[in-house]
DNA sequence: GCCAACTACCTTGCATAACAAAGTACCTGC
DNA sequence: GCAGGTACTTTGTTATGCAAGGTAGTTGGC
């Protein structure tokens, strides 16, 4: 149980929360995500972004399609479906609401009930 | 992949930090904090809980005393140790670098780049 | 045309951890 | 002594984050 694990522990959840975001702003392929994440300090790799999107993908909150790149190989292109909208703004409420809890907690002081 | 899932997944790693806080409040034992964290709306179980305090205390952050009760079975009283006093606080930075980090991601416009 | 370097996406295997559910143990009142 | 309540523990399942390695398309040097 170490700080950077800790770290980990708390970015977790967040992370999907973020992609979505980040894809419900314009197409986007995985490496701009990992470059954006990254940017924020948000630590992601590949091997965590990738099956993520797939399972997003699966439960039918994205969608994609190839796009051929002018260097290199083709890219998936990511999309947020109508559901994956409403699923955005419910997990928006979310972390609002988790933010507000954790930062009631953390005000108490010892005896402040 | 449903809201709820997301919604747990999002609690998870904020959990711990929740934890060392009230811990560091004053000695407590595990259903105050249960019904503490429960007020706030951050839902725990026993299952959760008492796993994780293990681990806490495996890892020397946390220590405990057993109390007898005036009404049951006896009690564990959890105080922090002075490495888990330093971990929340490094615990806290990370929070709000996490709640920085991710409310610049959500803030930004398509194309505010 | 072949090879190296680069980019992009995918897969496998391991470790961690959250949780439900069931279990142990102590206390009180009757 | 047993029913009911409280408190802590354990077990087994499932999910998932991640390191590491893999596949495949593209470009450029020669």
């Amino acid at each position: 149980m170490n700080l950077e694990n800790a770290q980990v522990q708390m970015r977790k959840g967040i992370l999907e929360y973020c992609i979505l975001h980040i894809i419900s702003r314009g197409e986007v392929y995985a490496s701009t995500m990992l470059e954006e994440l990254t940017a924020a300090k948000i630590m992601v790799v590949e091997g965590t972004l990738y099956p993520l999107l797939t399972r997003l993908k699966n439960s039918g909150l994205l969608d994609y399609k190839w796009v051929e790149s002018s260097s290199g190989p083709p890219r998936k292109y990511y999309i947020l479906t109508e559901s994956g909208r409403q699923f955005l703004s419910q997990l928006q409420t979310t972390w609002e609401e988790l933010q507000f809890s954790v930062n009631e907690i953390v005000a108490k002081e010892s005896k402040g009930e």
